[in-house]
DNA sequence: CATAAAATGGACTGTCAAGTCCAAAACTGG
DNA sequence: CCAGTTTTGGACTTGACAGTCCATTTTATG
């Protein structure tokens, strides 16, 4: 493995970024390997060079940085669940920042075209859910510390069902362009939280 | 638009039947108009002859038929949330549905592989959410009439955020391969409906 | 400045799959 | 059985796109 010249990882990252830019605008099956290069200013030799997986290593490396952006963009609130405004906050940053992003996720695209046969699209879209439900777990168990939560509520199962929550008012916005789903949904999950309406197990 | 004989329609049929079984097994991407052929003994000309519109066309169907299913596969449950038990027995169906189906949604599949450029993979979505939620809001609508569900509470509200949960659910499930999450987001959607935790607005 | 390693340009190849075409066969209704 | 329509076979065309290769330039380092 050649070790990287700082003009080196800069084009590196010129062309990754270039290609999650791409797919962003166009959708993944819509993004070829000369369209990034065509964007990015580079050659093929260089796609090559720094990606030698082609297109599959590119679009994971695309599926990475997509996953690392979703939990940055909801930082700090998720990592501050400590009060009841402090979640209704957190739930109004999730809502803006799917609103704002348009009824499309580049990280489900990219996913869902490496397809099956991929174990390290899987992998990365697994390790986000886990770091995800594993903070919001975090919340609610601070909240039980505090007395405000019911401690008979499991807080891993919470947090998986407000993922859910989340991940099933995205990919309806998907569809629709609305966030009335992701709204409702939300609102539903931190209200039953609230109300100690969980179903013990 | 020529009129289909009995065989022309079982030929049209075999071929969007094979797509369909082919779709759910390899996925979209590994999914060639041969590999339909091959498995459904017909040719190209067939294929074409009843999809003119070729690839894309035969993609919608495929759609179309798996949307369907969807809601087939929730009957009778669905039409007939009439008590608590009702809803949790819809709750075991759906749950069981997906189960069955394995980490994988041919639906998602087809329309993200569609993509945003086309206006009727999206009207499918679309279509099977409002039918869908409907149903749900139909249900909410009837424990309300017979006094089990807070009147004040939204019924087109509550069914999105359970709708959501649903989706959720079958999408963390696509990656982890677990139904945890879908039966943690039903069970705190169901609680929270007959709890009357909904916020009113 | 010399040398090796890394970076770059871009032409070239090979493959694969969508879509076209036409002629032959089978079916329909009279 | 006949004429018209639908159905079928499969070869052929076309285009696109991933991936290869090698020559050249640039950068790091002693």
């Amino acid at each position: 493995m050649p070790t990287l010249t700082r003009k080196g990882a800069a084009t590196r990252r010129r062309i990754l970024d270039g290609a999650a830019a791409h797919i962003r605008e166009f959708g993944v099956a819509a993004t070829t390997l000369d369209d990034v290069l065509a964007r990015t200013a580079t050659s093929k030799s260089q796609l090559f060079h720094y990606f030698p997986g082609g297109r599959e290593e590119l679009l994971l490396a695309v599926a990475r940085l997509e996953a690392d952006r979703v939990l940055e963009d909801q930082r700090p609130q998720l990592g501050d669940l400590t009060s009841w405004p402090a979640w209704w906050s957190w739930r109004d940053t999730v809502v803006e920042r799917y609103r704002r992003q348009g009824g499309l996720c580049p990280l489900n695209a990219v996913t869902s075209h490496l397809g099956e046969g991929t174990p390290g699209a899987r992998a990365v879209v697994t390790g986000l859910m886990g770091r995800w439900q594993a903070e919001l777990a975090a919340g609610v168990r601070h909240m039980q510390g505090a007395g405000e939560i019911d401690p008979a509520v499991d807080p891993d199962r919470a947090a998986a069902a407000l993922l859910a929550c989340v991940q099933g008012g995205v990919l309806i916005q998907m569809s629709t362009g609305e966030t009335t789903h992701l709204e409702a949904a939300l609102d539903m999950g931190i209200a039953s939280l609230r109300a100690g309406s969980f179903p013990a197990n």
